[in-house]
DNA sequence: GTGGTCTAGACCACA
DNA sequence: GTGGTCTAGACCACC
């Protein structure tokens, strides 16, 4: 698995990290049971401190995406929708919220970037992450 | 100028002014050459520090939307691009993609997120940032 | 608010901090809307590094106990069940299957330690946290 | 004696092994005197590092249950006491103030969490850690 | 080798 | 003053 950090992101690091490996997930090229790259391994990649991987990680654990077994690693969960329907809605705005924020700052009209995310969207469950 | 901050909001109060004044400005509500609320005023009328509002001010100056005139307040400025366009891009890519992400990983379709993505859109620009 | 620290226990102190707040607020003892004592503050007072309690105070805002605003510090939500009913059972099971662990291991009978959970129970509810 | 070993578990491996033990012993399937499996014998039948088992053993060893003699195995030994009454009741005091905070801030009433409490401890008894 | 916890300390963003 | 991110490095538990 490749993930790619971007330095002069808004967003920081471990963010990206759990972004990326969502992603990864999301569209099974991380399937179910698969191990993660170790936190040491995936940090050294990165050119990263251990501990930011680690942060990541742990807010996947934390989200049900990724179970842990101490000394043994990190896991693809199959379990699912730890959340409640009205939290799931929640957590869909607020990152909607963020994008429409984004866009509007930057001065992208609603149609341009309902097209560029319904483009995107279709890119990520057509072509699992074009990266390997 | 009236603008509502939403104290429990994930955006920073600076930044919700930011935003607000952005939007003035794209609508036209403050016209070129117009002069800002004063830094106390807005500040008093928001029950919030006056630093908070400087640096909102600081940055819609920063960002070239507004000019200052020593001792006599802030003026909008004529409009003009800051980001590149690829670089536009490169920002909003990002915050899709980080969107997709929470959206597939919470089993929404992509139908159900670019629905909410349009509805939360059409709420945001007829009600801009709880500004009138 | 005062919280106790056992250094010879088996938990880790950040969980020992999330336990504590978890009664806390589920006692009613810290209102919603009330702010938590400051990641420093409580870090001096407990003589632990900062980050431990960060590290504890962003689990209870992962749960959606708490929620913070950058600057200002850490405030009781009045959200709630952010789990969905699934999760909410997973995460009990796993909760007393650990407190089953210890009786067992330390052989106490069922009677013996169900009387002394219904005991705590009432204790919590009845009188919250005799502490302040 | 059969152990199953729950890959999934929050439990380490090494653990469980001692709880199995422990209430096969307790339970007087393995009586005084007896020998317990061989370290390689019961690794090669749970297909787990002889390590894990060998460490499972000190600690029962460790805690008096079991003593070893160089080169003729494990052998169950008389049962005594480890740790004093209060100690035994701080610890079991500490598990069940962190299953009331997550009981409680999770809004499952004490009779709900009790009820739960009660059937899992005879689910536990009856069919003691997946051992028979 | 793996992850888990904790410390110390830096630097930044926000109010 | 507050929290947020990141680094460096220690020590432990587990496999």
């Amino acid at each position: 698995m490749r993930i790619r950090i971007v330095a002069g992101s808004s967003a920081p690091i471990y963010k990206q990290i759990v972004d990326a490996i969502r992603r990864t997930i999301a569209t099974g090229e991380l399937a179910v049971g698969e191990t993660l790259p170790s936190v040491r391994q995936l940090a050294k990649e990165l050119v990263i401190n251990p501990n930011t991987v680690a942060k990541a990680y742990a807010e996947l654990v934390q989200s049900g995406l990724v179970e842990t077994q101490a000394g043994r690693g990190f896991f693809v969960t199959k379990r699912r929708c730890v959340y409640s329907k009205t939290e799931r809605m929640r957590r869909l705005d607020e990152s909607i919220q963020s994008l429409i924020g984004q866009a509007i700052a930057m001065d992208f009209t609603p149609d341009e970037a309902l097209d560029r995310v319904r483009e995107l969207f279709e890119k990520a469950l057509r072509n699992p992450s074009h990266s390997n």
